[in-house]
DNA sequence: GCCAACGTTGGC
DNA sequence: GCCAACGTTGGC
């Protein structure tokens, strides 16, 4: 199993929206790195979801229900989406600065590319996150 | 194939 | 609201 992160911006598309809707495609990726490592996602795959720009946390975890496939709304038809379910909301929502200061969490993907909106996240990683975030 | 101009993301 | 980082576009 492999681990991702996954950023929304809440005025877009917030935690408490995912949670209604049960299930949603996600949808308006249009970066190849991003996209990328959506292609690389399996049915069954851990995600952190990420508020970005207000809120700037970690909320939740998510699971990947379905594997990448064409994005409706890209008329060009290069890029896809990956359809993911929520699975269990943080306790304790982890915030950046927090992400920041931590010795062990400095290197992550989100740190190191802060416009990469889908990046990869190591086992070690997400460990320490759930462990933060009270799940 | 290089690079300047431009647009977007996202933290502050 | 500003700006740094960085991806994309288009002229040459």
């Amino acid at each position: 199993m492999q681990y991702w992160l996954m950023k929304s911006e809440p005025a877009a598309y917030a935690w408490d929206e995912f949670l209604k809707d049960k299930k949603t495609g996600w949808t308006g990726v249009r970066n190849f790195q991003a996209r990328n490592n959506m292609q690389a996602m399996q049915k069954g795959d851990r995600a952190f979801f990420y508020h970005s720009n207000d809120g700037r946390e970690i909320v939740g975890i998510m699971e990947v229900v379905k594997d990448y496939h064409p994005d409706p709304t890209d008329a060009t038809g290069k890029f896809g989406m990956v359809a993911v379910a929520p699975l269990k909301a943080f306790k304790n929502p982890v915030t950046l600065a927090q992400i920041k200061a931590h010795p062990q969490l400095r290197e992550m993907a989100l740190i190191r590319q802060s416009r990469l909106s889908v990046s990869p996240v190591t086992a070690e990683e997400w460990k320490i996150l759930c462990k933060m975030g009270g799940v």
